[in-house]
DNA sequence: CGCCATGTTTACGTTAACGTAAAGTGCTGA
DNA sequence: TCAGCACTTTACGTTAACGTAAACATGGCG
């Protein structure tokens, strides 16, 4: 119920030196970043969303890394599956070298994307305005409870 | 991928009568105008999110029931789980005969609803921003493309 | 009457997105 | 040296939200 929306703030420097702008992250760090497992960064990176350096046997997040979980958060927020998610970063990844017909594929799906949003964003407008007509009912009644109880 | 956000559009006056609006709906019925299966609406009655009538053996349902049928496949789309669906909708119902705590909880979870309706809406907007600067990526990739032709 | 569409219950199957546990690796400080 | 921590792999478990199949009821109709 109170999942965090934002990145959880760094307890100022700690053990971890920070120069001015840390380059790497391990992965404790950044599931406590974002609160989330371990396990489940691993998980993505399986799913194809996170692809780490590997020092050795251990994985080395960059600010790339962090930067595609925290848009795979969010795109989880929007009730965006892994795959739909990984989709899009896939082609912001093969951008550069993307063909014509590759990039009017892109084109299509974010015409499509876009299109969701505001989907989405008319069924929150909806939903607001659910939410207007039940908290105003609900007053109403307290009104009337108040008034039997004062009268 | 397509999926229906509107309720479909209904085939004129088929074989039902319908004199202006009408009242009850069958399983079937109801299944083709959110384009859902039965399965999935039976199952919705089975977590308490609906309640339709019975003739005999067989389910009536009424405007009501397609309003929350409604409601819930909105929330569904939003991300709220069917718990909490559940959880606005019983309160929905509960409310006249409800007690002042009971009443003071409503309007708590509703604050909380429409804070978590804000957080998407950031999202929502974080999400279009994130999708701006993919397509004017993409369009300046064409661009370069488009002028290594013509030159 | 028989058939077929549409309904019903019961129950096991499936997928996504992780959780959890076991067992091993590698550095680090007392 | 070794205890402890953070990391790793492997693999089985879990939950939500249905899908699917079997087996049966029922009402209309040619």
């Amino acid at each position: 119920m109170s999942k965090p929306r934002q990145e959880a703030t760094p307890s100022a420097s700690a053990t971890t030196p920070l120069r001015h702008h840390r380059r790497t992250y391990s992965i404790g760090e950044l599931s406590r970043l974002f609160e989330v497992t371990p396990r489940t960064i691993r998980f993505y990176e399986q799913e194809g969303l996170l692809a780490p350096e590997r020092r050795g046997q251990t994985r080395i997040y960059h600010e790339k890394d962090r930067v595609r979980l925290k848009l795979t958060l969010r795109g989880k927020r929007l009730g965006f599956t892994l795959a739909e998610i990984r989709e899009v970063i896939e082609l912001y990844d093969a951008m550069p070298d993307g063909n014509t017909r590759q990039l009017q594929r892109m084109l299509e799906i974010l015409s499509a994307k876009r299109a969701e949003m505001q989907a989405r964003l008319e069924d929150i407008r909806l939903m607001q305005q659910e939410l207007d007509e039940v908290e105003s009912r609900c007053r109403s009644v307290l009104e009337q409870l108040d008034r039997h109880d004062v009268t």
